[in-house]
RNA sequence: CGGGGAGUGGCGCAGCCUGGCAGCGCGCUUGCCUUGGGAGCAAGAGGUCGACGGUUCAAAUCCGUCCUCCCCGACCA
């Protein structure tokens, strides 16, 4: 559409250049910004409003299901991250060190955290004796450090912000369960209140997390075909109780090393909703993690102070009354055009236009981000016309993006296939894999493309087909992608 | 960390090759006038040209080192 174009001059389009078009949303829309060190950004108000209503739904999930929130140092010694043997090799090339505090050299130099398994763990083992003890179910909001070689806003930075769950249980059953139940939260969270469609699947032991027994994961697709992960969520059997000897008695009195698990989402979600529902002209927002859902542009006209504006803030009322987060903009500075760009690019879920001639009718002009429709509503039945849209809008970013998700995952009948679909298509490949690391490695190496998940659906039906790679009988079927 | 591109008022860029008064558009400030899809006119403000060092009478421009960003690859939420 021409008129489209004109509207956003300042953006890249997507399909012209996705990761420009990505760079410029998160700045123009005023998310965050750039600092001098790199890899380091500031969140700015706009994106911490987002994350804040994320960071809100997301506890409540959490402390509805048991847990409980602490906080653990920022610091782990080295000598504790040196305890579990494959989480200090998975983690050593991205740690930094502090080596001196104030003036003095530290004996022993600490670790800016890369997740606290390590410093929670210690304490832990200072805390369970008993099987009376169990389960602990902790969380933490938290800032995490990890020296990363190739950043970009949100999808991976030095320093980025999460909630890591950290529980321990009596069996490797409860364990298991917690790691499957946090999972499917996850996978909720993400559709009900992110309008993003995931998988969730089974990470190969290739890709899991350093120290854990098991790693599952949830997937979602961006709208140019690559792949992000969402969540993880770990099964670390007694991996870590063993290296920091958390042991309880349990109920037939012998001693016994704890189950644990770990989860976490981080401040990558924010980049997941941009590349997910953004278009052409900016953000689309879901209304559930909206800073703003409505937003409301009086038009001026000759005394519209007197006319116009008090409906306009009269409306405001009504809708906050209702619960939802509004804004009114009266600026003189700036023309009623100015601003519906500017709130689109920003991805306000809905415009809500009061000019004299509504005044006069006593209605409103209501425009969808989502789909860009307009209706005229009578200022009567706005207050519950407003909520009831923006339930259809969230529903609608969620269908677009389901529908999208359906469609880009392919089956590959051969390495051909699967080669060509990388090449032209991207999105996931459906594929059986021998469950050879032989196989993984080279499927990467050659095409870039990783096992992003064994989708959980999957596991309970047979494998059908040869190994995508080397022919072999397939051992399970995974999905596979290019990812961020 | 390898290959490529870039860094000049807030943003987008020209100037660099061939050294000689730092420019343009947008934005910003003030005033008038406008306002239903990024209005118009007028007058203004704003720069150690990414940083440091070198060459030169003279450096945005030439040389070197470093930093940051973007793109494409090896490692990771």
């Amino acid at each position: 559409m021409s008129n489209n174009e004109r509207l956003v001059k300042q953006i890249t389009a997507k399909t012209e250049d996705f990761s420009r078009w990505y760079v410029e949303i998160v700045q123009k829309a005023e998310l965050a910004d750039y600092t001098p060190m790199k890899g380091m950004m500031v969140i700015r108000p706009y994106g911490y409003a987002v994350w804040e209503n994320i960071q809100r739904l997301m506890d409540g999930r959490i402390k509805a299901s048991g847990h409980v929130n602490a906080y653990f140092p920022l610091f782990i010694p080295e000598s504790f991250l040196k305890k579990e043997a494959e989480h200090v090799e998975g983690f050593s090339p991205e740690v930094a060190w502090v080596t001196i505090g104030g003036k003095e050299e530290l004996e022993e130099r600490l670790a800016v955290r890369p997740t606290s398994e390590a410093i929670i763990g210690y304490m832990y083992s200072k805390w369970i004796k008993s099987w009376r003890d169990l389960p602990v179910l902790y969380n933490q909001w938290a800032n995490i450090v990890r020296w990363e070689k190739v950043t970009r806003p949100f999808l991976r930075t030095t320093e980025f912000l999460w909630q890591e769950g950290h529980t321990c249980h009596e069996t490797a059953e409860e364990a298991q369960a917690e790691t499957l139940k946090i999972l499917a939260m996850y996978k909720e969270f993400c559709e009900t209140e992110l309008a993003i469609p995931v998988i969730a699947g089974r990470k190969t032991l290739r890709e899991k997390f350093a120290g854990a027994h098991m790693t599952y994961a949830i997937e979602a697709l961006m709208s140019d075909g690559k792949a992000l992960q969402m969540g993880t969520s770990h099964n670390l059997g007694q991996h870590f109780s063993k290296a920091f000897d958390i042991k309880f008695e349990d109920r037939n009195q012998t001693l016994q090393y704890v189950w644990q698990t770990s989860w976490g989402t981080t401040t990558r979600m924010i980049g997941a909703l941009i590349m997910s529902h953004g278009d052409d002209s900016g953000l689309r927002l879901p209304p559930r993690v909206a800073p703003t859902q409505a937003v409301l542009v009086p038009i001026p006209a000759a005394n519209w102070k007197e006319t116009v504006l008090p409906v306009a803030r009269r409306v405001e009322e009504s809708l906050r009354a209702a619960g939802l987060r509004v804004a009114l903009d009266a600026r003189e500075e700036f023309t009623p055009g100015w601003k519906f760009s500017e709130y689109e690019m920003r991805g306000v879920p809905l415009r809500i236009e009061i000019g004299p001639r509504d005044v006069k009718n006593g209605q409103a002009v209501l425009v969808r981000r989502d789909l860009k429709t307009k209706e005229t509503v009578s200022l009567e039945v706005l207050s519950a016309r407003v909520p009831a849209l923006l339930e259809e809008i969230q529903a609608t970013l969620l269908k677009q993006a389901t529908v999208f998700l359906a469609d880009n995952i392919r089956p590959a009948g051969s390495y051909e296939e699967f080669k060509n679909i990388l090449e032209t298509t991207r999105g996931f490949i459906r594929a059986a894999w021998c469950g050879g690391e032989v196989c993984e490695d080279r499927i990467k190496t050659e095409t870039m493309a990783t096992i992003r998940v064994i989708p959980l659906e999957e596991e309970d039906r047979p494998v059908e087909g040869a190994c995508i790679c080397c022919g072999a009988p397939g051992q399970a079927v995974a999905l596979f992608a290019r990812s961020y």
